[in-house]
DNA sequence: CTGTGTGAAGGCTTTCACAGCC
DNA sequence: GGCTGTGAAAGCCTTCACACAG
């Protein structure tokens, strides 16, 4: 299965099939077409049947496929078998209000932990993720084999914590700090950053 | 201008020239590369260059471009010349950390009030935003001229609450609610989906 | 006959190469 | 000489058209 000459954004598609598979089997729906998930998934069929043939043959022509074979499916092939710890960086505002939003864990994610400058913010008190001080990021990464974080600090000091959450072994961050971070190859970086979305909406009305 | 040849992707990247113009004007550079600019975008320099050409020449050949002149027409373009009043919708964890989150301001925007089912949630007692129930959202909207909304309610009534929003003269929409919303015509969504993220990252780690 | 899987065509975005101006 | 602006080329992604399986 050749990775790399999978288009970025057909990965993130898949996502969204994910979902509305998901949403279809709570409904118990057994089978759907490409037209209808992809109706619902807001694309066209074409390019859903594309993007599944990346990972294989998972249809019945003349039926569709089958909600609960394909979904399960795109769990494995988006690695989210088994709950996947995170851990968050930077409890200020957007921080803790991550830590207390329960969509992650609906599809696949669990935040086992907190770190932040000052280890003591009453904002994370009444959370049940501990929260620790920057000094035991290393020791916990280690120990419970993080992959993931997702980072919240302040724009300033996004490059710097984020280097040391790569020497620290992290291989995935979910940025909210809006600065480019420069990482080594191998370390994958998922920028969200909401300033630049409301900009970018602002252009487009008029 | 024609607008609607210039691809969506080159907009996106002009806020992020603009946000990194603003830290040059800041250490008070004058004049800047398209070289370095680029580099501080993380983006190649012709990329750049053409980006900006879409809207005009900017630069001095064998100089490079004027921080401040750039920065002011860049802004211009973006349509971030007057602060830009938004609404909010669903005070939940998400919502209510948007409300204190303080990176909107900075770039021109200003979150003016919030609404909600509960208009009484205790998460917003705290901060110095207004907050009602839905009745208002048409009123509110029609008198203060908004045009911008920022949507985080639960996946289930995202839809439901979008059309209200349509219906009330919103023009575009910053989702956070899972799911892919329908809208007319001359509505802009554009989404942030945090689990999606996560599960994107999720997948490149091996 | 229905609906998937897929090579080929088309369209869009990025990159190149270099002309043009300071 | 240095660096921008830009037509042309390359690369990538989407869409089409249709072969093929049930």
């Amino acid at each position: 299965m050749p990775r790399l000459e999978i288009p970025r954004k057909a990965v993130y598609r898949l996502s969204l099939y994910h979902r509305c598979l998901q949403r279809l089997k709570e409904n118990e729906v057994e089978t759907v077409s490409s037209a209808a998930l992809a109706k619902a998934a807001g694309v066209k069929p074409t390019q859903l049947r594309k993007d599944l043939a990346y990972f294989g043959q998972f249809g019945t022509r003349g039926l569709g496929y089958e909600t609960e074979a394909l979904s399960e499916k795109l769990t494995d092939v988006l690695g989210t078998t088994r709950l996947q710890p995170v851990i968050l960086v930077g409890v200020g505002h957007l921080g803790s209000a991550l830590l207390g939003y329960n969509g992650f864990a609906r599809e696949g994610f669990e935040v086992v932990a907190a770190f932040d400058l000052v280890a003591n913010r009453e904002r994370a008190a009444n959370q049940n993720i501990p929260l620790y001080g920057m000094a035991k990021l290393k020791t916990y990464i280690d120990t419970h084999s993080i992959k993931m974080a997702i980072l919240t600090v302040p724009g300033r000091v996004g490059q710097e914590v984020a280097n040391q959450l790569v020497a620290a072994g992290i291989q995935a961050i979910l940025n909210f700090a809006p600065v480019v971070l420069e990482v080594p190859d191998g370390v994958m970086v998922n920028n969200v950053d909401l300033a630049i979305e409301l900009e970018n909406l602002s252009y487009f009305i008029r």
